[in-house]
DNA sequence: GCGACAG
DNA sequence: ATCTTGTCGC
């Protein structure tokens, strides 16, 4: 009995969450960094990391966040927390972080309080990052707020900007044949929002990237790609268990 | 006909 | 997310 979860928060608490994206979103940086970004082979780069929320049970509210390092470009782990925690805003499309963030951020502080030299160069985020209805996704919002560079990975077409999962855009998806092949998502205001990735050779659904922070599309496109082995980058592809 | 809604 | 399913469509 997946029961959903609860209903949306009142009016004045969602305007809250608006205003706070509107503020923070001021912060984006939405090109590259770090030398090693713009680097063909990400030379300087040695740890990627990626968060997750996964669920345990129904919609008990309790769940498992979770933060994975993982060495580049061996890909083998470095570093794995997992954390029980109970989730107590619904979600709200739009508005996951308002979710999830608090404990994904308790998790980077802990690592760079407890092994900082374990703290990733770049973090995957399950969902989007400026591909999102006013701009600032969950991607965005742990960059800004753990001043990491973020990039936003989800699985499936946030429709918005003019941005549809329509007959085309199946075509485009046609199109892609080989893994790293990618086209661009432009919304209704002529912007690029994201790309369409075909992430591995045998993935025929693709991964939508967006920007989070401190990283242009270009990067995140070729690091995503460059950390697939199988359809969903490593960093977040199968989080640890709590035991 | 019941929707467009990341996780 | 998670159940599970199938090949559409404004």
């Amino acid at each position: 009995m997946a029961r959903k979860a609860a209903g949306k928060p009142p009016e004045e608490i969602l305007l809250d969450w608006k205003r706070e994206q509107a503020s923070l979103k001021a912060r984006v940086v939405d090109r590259d960094t770090e030398a090693w970004q713009r680097d063909p082979a990400f030379s300087g780069l040695q740890r990627v990391g990626g968060v997750d929320v996964s669920f345990v049970k129904d919609d008990s509210g309790s769940a498992c966040a979770s933060l994975v390092v993982l060495s580049y470009p061996e890909l083998e782990v470095l570093y794995e927390d997992c954390r029980m925690v109970t989730l107590t805003a619904p979600y709200v499309s739009g508005f996951l972080a308002f979710r999830e963030l608090p404990f994904l951020v308790d998790a980077v502080q802990q690592l760079r309080q407890r092994e900082p030299r374990l703290m990733p160069q770049v973090l995957f985020v399950d969902g989007n990052g400026v591909l999102h209805h006013r701009g600032f996704g969950v991607a965005c919002h742990l960059g800004v707020l753990t001043d990491l560079p973020c990039i936003g990975v989800a699985k499936k077409l946030l429709q918005v900007d003019g941005l549809e999962n329509n007959a085309l855009h199946k075509e485009k998806i046609q199109l892609l044949k080989a893994g790293g092949d990618s086209f661009p998502l432009m919304g209704g205001s002529g912007t690029v929002l994201g790309r369409a990735l075909r992430s591995h050779d045998h993935s025929t659904k693709p991964l939508y990237v967006s920007v989070g922070h401190k990283i242009s599309l270009e990067a995140a496109v070729r690091l995503t790609h460059s950390c697939c082995k199988f359809r969903i980058p490593e960093p977040v592809r199968q989080p640890p268990s709590p035991g």
